[in-house]
DNA sequence: CATGAATGAGGGTTCATTCAT
DNA sequence: AATGAATGAACCCTCATTCAT
């Protein structure tokens, strides 16, 4: 099961297993998270991040073969955190529907808070690689299993409930980017409510419909 | 009189009085169309429009003073379809807050539906300008602006019009953009009763609220 | 004796027989006056010029080659007009030395007051080509062999009167060139009064000194 | 502190520490000289300086942010030798008259002769950027400045010394370029020799006559 | 492993000149 | 003759990537 070219051009160049080399590539990142969100997807040259993070050029591509590899780490620490975030708001969570809803638009709007413009350029701005398009598309489905899977017994079939846990996934993601993370945000409580709402109403009215 | 110079960046040179002319800008930005749609705008250079649209690149721009002068003038009539269509679709609603809503989404379905991949380059991918942000962030307003005024009686206070009238235009907008106009693009008729549904619950809830 | 391409490059296209052709060059040559004059030389584009006349640029190409030709025309007039201004300054003249010389720079003063940037952009700004320089050159000899005609019977050897005739034509030319011509001009009449001062007793000391 | 924009696109890229920057910093000055002097300002396009120079155009680029400020290092290095040329020469020099404009002359002469093609480039063909003008004419006004001062005590007013100093410099500088640095060059000895006879001449005369 | 100088393909853009109408 | 749309070579410059030290 060899991995395709292309999934290895994403992939950082080894596995370092010096402390050193690992901090270092942290160092990488948050650089290019520093530079991505300063300067853009074009202004975010490699040479920019390398400086930032007090390294070479030269250093740098010893850790990423090159610049796609260091947007996608990016977005997938982004992912692997909200995902992380998410999880840990629905553990303690009960099982009623407005206390779920309100804690996942809760976790992602923090989440999202943290960084506005680096989301824009990361999400938005930046022609992301197929395969990372791809991961992205993996990670909402699998998003969208989850919510499913809960609202199997409100719906009479299964499609029904994977529907409607799309439009949910889908719809709390883009508000969120648009309304918390976009050009003028929204007050985060606010939001939270509203969205809470707009979202659990559509779920319950699903189930009062009798599907 | 004069507009600024960066407005005018994104303006077409010219406005063609000769058949020909009107052609050939028709048949550039045709070209762009496609080009930014296959390759992404990074990929949708100059030359690649000029060959795709089967002349020089020098007459390319004869019409258009810079590349994102045409991207300018492919999101400009987006824009305008859109709100074409939007239009012609209230028009001859009736007051009933469903039947509304459902045509509005409809209306949205259908002009997105027309071109999946350039919405990404146009709406996600590209740098846009800020001038072009600034229309786009206008007609959002206004559409903002609209909707709460049709809602304004529901409410108790007009933030609170205001609000519902701006989830309620950034959902449309973001659901439709990634379930039509995204990757794996949603049946349309299942997507606008679903969308109908969502927004008609969440206005409705509202002005039962007391709100 | 067939002209060589390159000269043939910078004669007007034909010998225009007709009024109204030979109105229409007059036209683009003073509309390149006026263009050279306030864009400079890259700025003085084909189709600025064409515009400035009021004709399309192919008719523009109907009457002069190509660019350089303008360029070479309008050096051309001002050469002309130069050598018309000297030579009348200089037919009414006495054979006294100081007088001779007050004339002779009060002509050039007077023909370069009238366009001091088109000068800078004709003589200075733009690269001229060969055959055009040889022009100048040619015109600076006769300028040179005039002046030492006049100044034979002082020295003992004609090498001697060309040598101070070439220094005091170059000396002229130069000082109302870059002080008259220039960028912070010098008031003409203390110019005048100073610089046939400065020529005539040179000359006078060369006669004295018994060469 | 921070310099104006203009002004930054003129200075050199970075003070290179390492010993083949250096090099290369002044391979691509060498490059440029001996481009611009074959090829004319227009003709010195940058990759035919990188090559010249035996590099790549982006190496060129490392060292100069633009073509101007490449021609901005010609001439200040041009400058620069001529400054010291001019001090060196007039250092040892006695009060007399004479002797001081003869070796001012023999300085300027020596400096020109080096390079004749590449000062017509250089001062005359090049649409000097603004900044860069300007820091010509002040090399000139302090020239003027010098002179001044060191005739202020032939003549009554101060601005009849300012004159004559203005005239004596512009006078020496074109006649070197023209006659020097020009097409046909001049013996150096005799152009020396006039020169420093028709200026001295002048500013005897000057205190002769009372002024 | 680190450095940073070097590379060079490729991008956007201009403008003298041509040519179909 | 006149028009002005069309041409395309050539220009300046950037930046991801490599490689000698």
């Amino acid at each position: 099961m060899a991995k395709n070219a292309l999934e290895m051009r994403l992939r950082p160049r080894k596995s370092p297993r010096q402390a050193r080399s690992l901090a270092t590539q942290a160092r990488v990142l948050e650089a290019a998270r520093r530079t991505f969100a300063r300067h853009g997807y074009a202004g975010g040259t490699t040479n920019r991040i390398a400086a930032q993070a007090g390294i070479s050029v030269g250093s740098l591509y010893q850790y990423y073969p090159n610049k796609d590899a260091i947007l996608a780490a990016l977005v997938r620490a982004h992912i692997e955190d909200g995902t992380r975030a998410l999880l840990a708001a629905l553990a303690g969570a009960g099982s009623e529907l407005e206390s779920l809803v309100r804690r996942a638009v809760t976790a992602l709007v923090e989440v999202h808070a943290a960084d506005r413009r680096l989301h824009q350029v990361l999400f938005e701005e930046s022609p992301r690689a197929a395969s990372l398009r791809g991961e992205l598309a993996r990670l909402e489905e699998s998003a969208v299993g989850l919510a499913a899977a809960r609202l199997a017994d409100r719906y009479a079939r299964p499609a029904d409930a994977e529907l409607a846990a799309r439009i949910v996934v889908t719809t709390i993601e883009s508000l969120v980017h648009r309304l918390v993370a976009g050009a003028r945000p929204l007050d985060s409580a606010r939001f939270i409510a509203e969205t809470t709402r707009l979202v659990t109403g559509y779920l319950e009215s699903s189930a009062a419909s009798g599907r």
